[in-house]
DNA sequence: TGGCTAAATGAACAGTGTTCATTTTATTTG
DNA sequence: CAAATAAAATGAACACTGTTCATTTAGCCA
């Protein structure tokens, strides 16, 4: 084993360790309170050191938004296995709608915040491309077996990914608030009902 | 009149002031970018003097996002005498994309931002409330004339509410970018015209 | 004009992301 | 092994942030 493939291993383990450190903050005090000096801190480095593996702030959070986006696939990848391509639709949703409850900081992430998206698109989003494809190619699926006749497939899923986006954003800014009388898991549980109803029909 | 009295509308002036040059800049540059110091230097003032008439950087803000739902709810208010509660539903949905489309960072502070949320619910929201419960009402209209039969509205109306919101947010956040060969506007567009056939059948 | 109050100031505090000359550490060469 | 070189880590410094507060300035009343 050469020194220069152990160099890359400790460049790289470097890179695991400030992610790591720089995650435990960011799920914990979000990404405002997470500053380079406290992941510097954290990890027992100097601020400084942290820009030896990262270009800037906003790089290590793109880090982070890609392990978002295979979490989340990692999550749908099972439902594949779902045959019948409108329940697994279905149950897609359910698992969107699960992701964002049990993660709502890496949902707010992946899917609202600005901040770590000044990235060339094609290397930032390939993650995100790939999620999407997949509920397009369920739709297509769907419409094999005759559902959703007719429909363009792109502006399909983004009414469907935006439905289902809504009630994830708007319960992650905590939103849901507006409805004084109804708990905000309950409203997005029956919204959802309501969703896959308006679907069955159409 | 008093000196009292003329205090007072100099303190509101001067309110009125802070927020103007608020407003400018945060249309222009945004949230983030839009710094106390910024503001005082726009009306030529000192950082404190802003801290005189403002609690807090959020409660410049707060006003602007009452002044937001206060636009939105002027630009809704016409639509009251759309008769076909249907018609007028489908109408309110497309002029809550235009708002979206035409004041982003509005859109943006009134419906996605955490900034300006740190106030007691009732004062902070009062303006979000009367724009909610005009959307619960022309349900119940449609309720009236046999449409969205023994549906609940809390339930349906935050499944129509996040649909929109979904739409606008994923556009303020750049997220339509994912799709490469549709443009951002035709996609919603398409994707409420989707949405209004979802509803028509549902 | 003197006294008082209210308004405005701007330095100071503790924090931020980022840079870079300097020091420390590790590797290679003589 | 020692000296020279290359790589890694440092932390002070820069320009910024929101916010506070003792001090100065301006306006009003007696």
């Amino acid at each position: 084993m050469t020194i220069a493939t152990r160099k890359q291993r400790e460049k790289e383990e470097m890179r695991e360790l400030i992610l790591h450190a720089a995650k435990n903050i960011f799920l914990e005090k979000g990404y405002a309170e997470t500053s380079i000096r406290n992941i510097a801190e954290k990890i027992e480095y100097s601020p400084g050191t942290i820009y030896l593996y990262f270009k800037e702030k906003d790089d290590i959070f793109h880090a982070l938004h890609q392990e978002g986006f295979r979490k989340l696939i990692g999550m749908m990848l099972p439902l594949q296995y779902v045959e019948d391509p409108f329940e697994r639709l279905k149950a897609m949703g359910r698992m969107y709608m699960d992701f964002a409850k049990q993660n709502k900081d890496f949902y707010d992430l992946m899917f609202i915040m600005q901040a770590p998206m000044n990235m060339e698109k094609d290397e930032c989003w390939e993650e995100g491309d790939k999620a999407l494809d997949h509920l397009k190619q369920v739709i297509r699926d769907c419409q094999a077996t005759g559902r959703f006749e007719g429909r363009d497939v792109d502006y399909l899923s983004f009414i469907i990914w935006s439905a289902m986006h809504g009630m994830c954003a708007l319960y992650c800014r905590e939103r849901c608030q507006a409805y004084e009388n109804v708990d905000a898991l309950t409203l997005m549980d029956e919204g959802y009902k309501n969703l896959i109803s308006m679907m069955a029909k159409f």
